[in-house]
DNA sequence: CGCAAAAATCTTGTATACAAGTAAATGGTA
DNA sequence: TACCATTTACTTGTATACAAGATTTTTGCG
């Protein structure tokens, strides 16, 4: 590899920041990041899960989750509640406040996902499954 | 889009997260992470850049940018030296010690890569310009 | 039962990335 | 020439992401 820009992990790595920025322009009249509404959409899916629950679904380790799981609930969006069975756990519960933001957040990201598709045409179908391989620590070595 | 793993940006975002880790692993024992390697690699291409000029190469802002080179100062990998014409520049250039460590990290990295090709398959030619286009600012609207 | 291993969360420190704003220097123009 | 917009780099503050480690609680095993 002579240039930087051919390096596959260079490529992938600008792409996404140049979508995070769009995701981050779309988000950003709510108030919301782009790691804050995932943590929300995931809990809109089921209500009440655990850090470690978040931690696995997002790819996230459990610092990242604790730093977005405080800024929501700085910002009103998110409850913590202690597990009743095991008191190690603190589950995660939306707000109304939340509730009421989330079907502006998913218009938002659906735009954005519409102009991606519209960018990659025909290839969008191809790419989801590439991005999936590389994502999986189990398809390195 | 019902679960967040169908987002585009949650995909290309995970993507970029797992061949990071890659190259953060890869590069660790040389005391070098990837972001201070895109840069020590695009001076090794021509030495004595402006920060403006490596930033424009690298897709980041002039915060981004100071904040690696400090670190890689901090190292003793480049040195700072002011434009003799333009007295707002400074020039970037690589050290003796930069020199030698070079030809060991794009080894590290050139395995990196023909990890992501096989991983990647038949897949990888496609890819490139794909990601190309989600990086180009100007595709998107 | 009692204790070591494992699990869940949080803390601290490092490295990006970006927004917004500052200061110094340059350049074009009236 | 005087002046203002632009450019360059730096600073400050916010939000991730991760490594490493501390704490509390649970679990499994002898």
């Amino acid at each position: 590899m002579d240039r930087i820009e051919d390096c596959i992990s260079f490529q992938v790595g600008k792409a996404a920041q140049q979508v995070t920025r769009r995701a981050r322009d779309k988000l950003a009249p709510f108030g919301v990041t782009p790691g804050q509404y995932a943590v929300l959409k995931v809990l809109a899916d089921r209500d009440g899960q655990s850090g470690a629950d978040l931690g696995a679904r997002l790819l996230l380790d459990s610092a990242s989750i604790t730093g977005v799981v405080d800024r929501l609930a700085a910002l009103g969006l998110i409850e913590r509640r202690g597990d009743q069975d095991d008191r190690r756990v603190h589950r995660v519960f939306l707000t109304d406040r939340a509730r009421d933001l989330q079907p502006a957040l998913d218009t938002a990201m659906d735009d954005l996902n519409a102009e991606a598709e519209r960018i990659l045409a025909a290839d969008a179908a191809r790419l989801r499954p590439v991005l999936h391989r590389l994502s999986d620590k189990d398809e390195w070595e």
